[in-house]
DNA sequence: GACAGAGTGCTAGGTTTTTAGCATAACCCT
DNA sequence: AGGGTTATGCTAAAAACCTAGCACTCTGTC
């Protein structure tokens, strides 16, 4: 239950952060908050997220240390599904294109490849 | 500045449900909204948001219809953007790759040549 | 031209979110 | 072992969000 659009202002940045870091404690979690917040305003929220479900901890050394609970995967594929249905009429096909329109001239020739690869298979198994 | 990252959850549902059916009058919003509250809140909540500059409205008859300022397409690429930093560590081939992946059973054979075709154009595009 | 219906603007209050501060425990260093 | 530093847990209060309700305007209809 990545109930993701329940989440708070805060609540959401804080997420955001730790799916891009992975990982992280309540001090590198208030260096990436925009218009942060003092550091016991941070672990407060923490706290929270963790009561609600979406964080879990570990200890390093005397710290704790911050991760989601849902996986990155699992994450990543929830919040595609909620993009391709908000900005692109449900149509992956639209979403890709605009992702490559965007960034078409960062990609690697590599990558490209690899990309081509993707969508011939995709193809194959259609079938 | 689709200052996505800075809004409430109400307000953050109202835009998603703006971009996603293009505009909207009060009553549409408040049908689509999860546990939606009262009729007078959602007005209450389009004027703020058209307040902070997020949405404009125009006249259908007697009614306001609301729709986002900031156009779709700009809109899609931030978010975009946003997502691939997020959840992707900021590589546009592995959100391809992963939305292929999830949809890939979804495309059909037309939308899969379309894409193959982009690919190609970018690759050209790149040399 | 008065009435009903459907819309808007506004405002005040309840809830939730967000914040800071204080008390306490663990660690490290001399 | 004592003192400083860096944690955590908790709590109370400020700030923001969310909500409902009332007063008003406009439009059409009888």
């Amino acid at each position: 239950m990545p109930d993701n659009n329940t989440l708070s202002r805060r609540e959401r940045q804080i997420m955001d952060i730790l799916y891009r870091l992975g990982s992280g404690t309540a001090a590198e979690v208030q260096q990436n908050l925009p218009e942060a917040p003092s550091y016991s305003a941070v672990r407060a929220l923490l706290r929270i997220l963790e009561d609600k479900g979406h964080l879990k901890h570990a200890y390093d050394g005397p710290r704790y240390v911050y991760a989601p609970i849902v996986s990155r995967p699992v994450a990543q594929k929830s919040a595609l599904k909620q993009m391709v249905k908000t900005f692109f009429g449900g149509s992956t096909s639209n979403a890709v294109a605009a992702l490559l329109d965007m960034s078409a001239s960062d990609l690697s020739e590599t990558e490209l490849n690899r990309l081509a690869k993707l969508v011939e298979q995709a193809k194959r198994e259609g079938k």
